[in-house]
DNA sequence: ATCACTCGTGGGAGCGCTCCCACGGTACCT
DNA sequence: AGGTACCGTGGGAGCGCTCCCACGAGTGAT
């Protein structure tokens, strides 16, 4: 039964045409069941439906691209090369969660880097070609330009870590200060004084909400803010290393330290040995990501972890929504969505 | 001079005809300038480009697509989730060197994920339909179909870590052999008389390689090889803690340990602490990939790291080459090629 | 019976490009 | 002078699909 349709030049796959003739309908009528349109006798579907799986008939998506204009395609847009995205667990586990919201529909998911010039430029030629009916941005810069060039040219686009708490584009984030809140209520509740707080880049809003967090985690145990206990950090271990050495000159009698990530947590804890501190007995340690390094640090690290995948498919729904919402009706705004998904503290030996 | 051609229904991008108005020339012309044809004098092709810059031409994928019966897009198949490629530095690192190789071309680059049967029947509709012009793919199953799949649809592919020695699809990969060999010589010439492996999952051809590399470089010291010094493991950190125990129990003599992977040294690391053995003082330990674990590890671990991006790059190179390749002549077989890239030993305290 | 609608259907037009054939012009041979 | 070759060029045909208009048949109100 197989192997019909192996006619044409174009290498024997079959067209919506001879779906038609085998069928015994029109081509219309075959694109309308294709595109699961209810114009169609319940008869005439099953015949069509018949001929489809005989045929092996699988929609050329380049005809049906330049007949519909649409690409049924998202661009995952990857900022590089040294920005936290590549790192563990983030980018693997996001791609997951998109993955699997992904399965359920035809769209098809293109990987896009953007982190030379070039490369840029080239972006900027896809999107306003048009060539994706969507974006999916990371971890994009508090600077960076992209966002504002995919509202301007009106390409449905979602980010991930919005640059603000005004961010224009529809974002998904996980509640960065909550995790941070309740990373320091734990140090609190665990009998700790002296809580210190190494934190990100603060040009990234996520690590200014940490700080927060933080700040509000003290007030609300009755403790003023001691600003000397608050020591910027970037994300880095050498930035870790660098932050603890100051805060141990500056409040040497510290028992306690929350840090924006859990590379940076790796460096302070080599500088809280090499002075002599023991983790947990005098200093404890905790650190944000929940990343292999905290599951395999000596002692493993308490640390806060972000449902990362969870972001993936949230950024799916709320991308496919818009595009959906865009399709019939360009003018009919949805208003921006901001979605804030919660953290989960991972108790570890380290605190 | 920007807003010209805000013509059509299909968003106001200027198209080939437009150009070829603009320039006083035919379309047929304007095709041949953009696809650096040499058959255009150096005047029309001025005029042409002229053209193109002013009206920010650019060209329509899908349109092309259609009437070349190409894609201009390759496809990197994920075989998700639990699969080392997941695991880091492995799938970013390799994505950046896709991506760097990539970025001097028009392709662009699909991931599919081929995890469950729903997402894995989609991959071969997508392979059957010829969507793309070629595939990418990363650490399959020896027992894995898809790589048959691909030859019979003669796909051009490429596969990082050939499924065996007699692998039918090109392929990168990087030098398991010499990796291994190279860290057991580096243990030996420590002054390590007993040299235990823990191996990775056997039916990964890689982790076999590993072990024949393990076994030469005692062969070629002289040493016969001692079968209860080999453990097998699976790659994972609850693997290597077996393992690990199993060869204390074997040989508690044991003065040295090469463990497949970064993971499964993660977890011989805490059998041998346990059982009182200091890291490196009575025991050595050398890992394999050189990832974020070995270098937080207590005491930081040595490792075999592979040059992933380079394999990203190689596997980019030799694709576009088969595609090319299979373009004019599709008879004309350039015969499969194999590359091995060399590993290098990043030596640290732990050993 | 007539009209007005609706429903399911067929097929023309056209999306923007590449492929290829045909054409006039120039250069070089005989 | 005529012939042959090739070069640069224009434009028709067609890739496989979606969109939409038109058409016949059925349905219910008048």
């Amino acid at each position: 039964m197989a192997g019909h349709g192996a006619r044409g030049r174009s290498g024997g796959r079959p067209t919506l045409e001879e779906v038609a003739a085998r069928a015994g309908v029109g081509r219309g009528t075959v694109s309308r069941v294709i595109n699961g349109s209810p114009r169609v006798s319940d008869a005439t579907r099953a015949a069509v439906e018949a001929a489809v799986a005989e045929l092996g008939y699988v929609p050329n998506t380049a005809a049906r691209a330049l007949a519909a204009n649409r690409t049924d395609a998202i661009a995952l847009v990857v900022p590089e090369p040294e920005t936290r995205f590549f790192a563990e667990p983030y980018f693997s586990d996001m791609l997951r969660g998109v993955g699997a919201e992904l399965a359920d529909t035809e769209m098809q998911l293109l990987l896009i880097f953007a982190g030379s010039d070039r490369e840029r430029q080239r972006l900027a030629q896809y999107l306003a070609a048009h060539r994706v009916d969507g974006v999916l941005l990371v971890s994009v810069h508090a600077d960076d330009p992209l966002p504002d060039l995919l509202a301007q040219l009106e390409i449905p686009a979602v980010i991930s870590g919005p640059r603000s708490a005004a961010e224009a584009l529809t974002s998904v984030d996980s509640d960065n200060y909550g995790g941070a809140r309740s990373a320091v209520e734990h140090l609190l509740a665990g009998g700790r004084r002296t809580v210190a707080h190494i934190t990100g880049r603060l040009d990234v809003y996520g690590a200014q909400r940490r700080v927060d967090g933080y700040r509000d985690a003290l007030r609300g145990a009755g403790r003023g803010a001691d600003e000397l206990l608050v020591e910027p950090g970037d994300f880095t271990e050498e930035g870790g290393r660098r932050a603890m050495a100051r805060l141990l000159e500056r409040r040497p009698g510290l028992d306690a330290v929350f840090a924006a990530s859990d590379v940076t947590a790796a460096g302070a804890r080599q500088v809280l040995r090499e002075a002599g501190r023991r983790i947990p007995e005098d200093v404890a340690l905790v650190g944000y990501d929940d990343s292999a390094i905290a599951r395999h640090m000596d002692p493993p690290l308490t640390s806060v972890r972000q449902p990362i995948q969870e972001m993936g498919r949230e950024m799916i729904g709320l991308l496919l929504a818009e595009i959906a919402d865009r399709r019939p009706a360009p003018s009919r705004d949805v208003g921006r969505r901001h979605a804030v998904l919660p953290t989960e503290l991972v108790v570890r030996t380290s605190s």
